[in-house]
DNA sequence: GGTGAAAACCCCTGATC
DNA sequence: GATCAGGGGTTTTCACC
């Protein structure tokens, strides 16, 4: 596991880069920090091994790709079984609406992060996911009116 | 604006490519969709210069950093003006805890993706931004007890 | 263990068709 | 969009601390 691995503050700072932008050169963050570009590169390479850094990804707008609507959907379960706890995570992953899926404490089991096209999209993702299972105590839908912070970079 | 930006398959499969893996070279790419690496290059510029692509960056194990733990919290304001909501929205924006802040409709009026090294943490957290600002009328918190899915991978 | 320097390699880029 | 030549970044090797 990742956990137990040591960054120090070269580590810290070459990780508040990538997290911004992945594509800086290592030249640009060695002079930054005062380190070569092949130590940054060693140092990159180590943290992407040990799961320091899990994927390099890019963001893709949602809008600009017609998936205009945000929803975050708060979701209560039936009954707490383990087997019917992991049927509906395994759902909620595959499922290409569902961007993030937690499981909480609180009112709700799983709180989604979920996109769609329109509304008739959203619709057909509650019955799919949602109205189809009978597992499902109940849910609420908050439609998200504006993103105002996205990704997951990490304080480091 | 990149809402008007018309993507054709070409596109939407290099989306998901880069969505998963940023670091994929274009060359693979290309002979899973037929197109030559320099073509996929091509697209993935301007797929950038339009702002279908926001950002390519590095995704960050919070676990592997000491943020162990994982917080959503609703935030209910005070009084809804627009001077309030904004100064909200950018303190949330600026504080390193905040992982995404997303502004809704219904029961709470910002839901937050919050990340703590441990509960004291997450307590100088909501001082900082929760209690020690008259405008807010209360919050929810619900602990994530685990992350079934995370990123930001649109369906394309 | 770590770093920095240089060469080799690979990928991206731009020009051309 | 494909092909090819040129430039740049990454990766490896090596000597060194």
């Amino acid at each position: 596991m990742a956990t137990d691995y040591q960054l120090d503050d070269f580590d810290r700072e070459i990780l508040r880069w990538v997290q911004r932008d992945a594509r800086v050169t290592g030249e640009e963050i060695g002079a930054s920090i005062g380190l070569s570009a092949a130590a940054v590169q060693r140092r990159l390479k180590q943290l992407r091994k040990v799961g320091v850094i899990t994927a390099e990804v890019a963001l893709v707008d949602p809008a600009a790709v017609g998936q205009v609507m945000t929803f975050i959907v708060g979701v209560e379960l039936e009954r707490e079984r383990v087997d019917m706890l992991d049927a509906f995570r395994g759902a909620a992953r595959a499922d290409p609406n569902v961007q993030q899926c937690y499981y909480v404490t609180g009112e709700a089991d799983f709180v989604l992060i979920v996109t769609a096209k329109d509304m008739d999209d959203f619709e057909a993702f509650t019955r799919r996911l949602l109205f189809d299972n009978a597992n499902i105590r109940r849910f609420t839908t908050q439609v998200v009116m504006a993103r105002d912070k996205v990704g997951s970079s990490v304080p480091v």
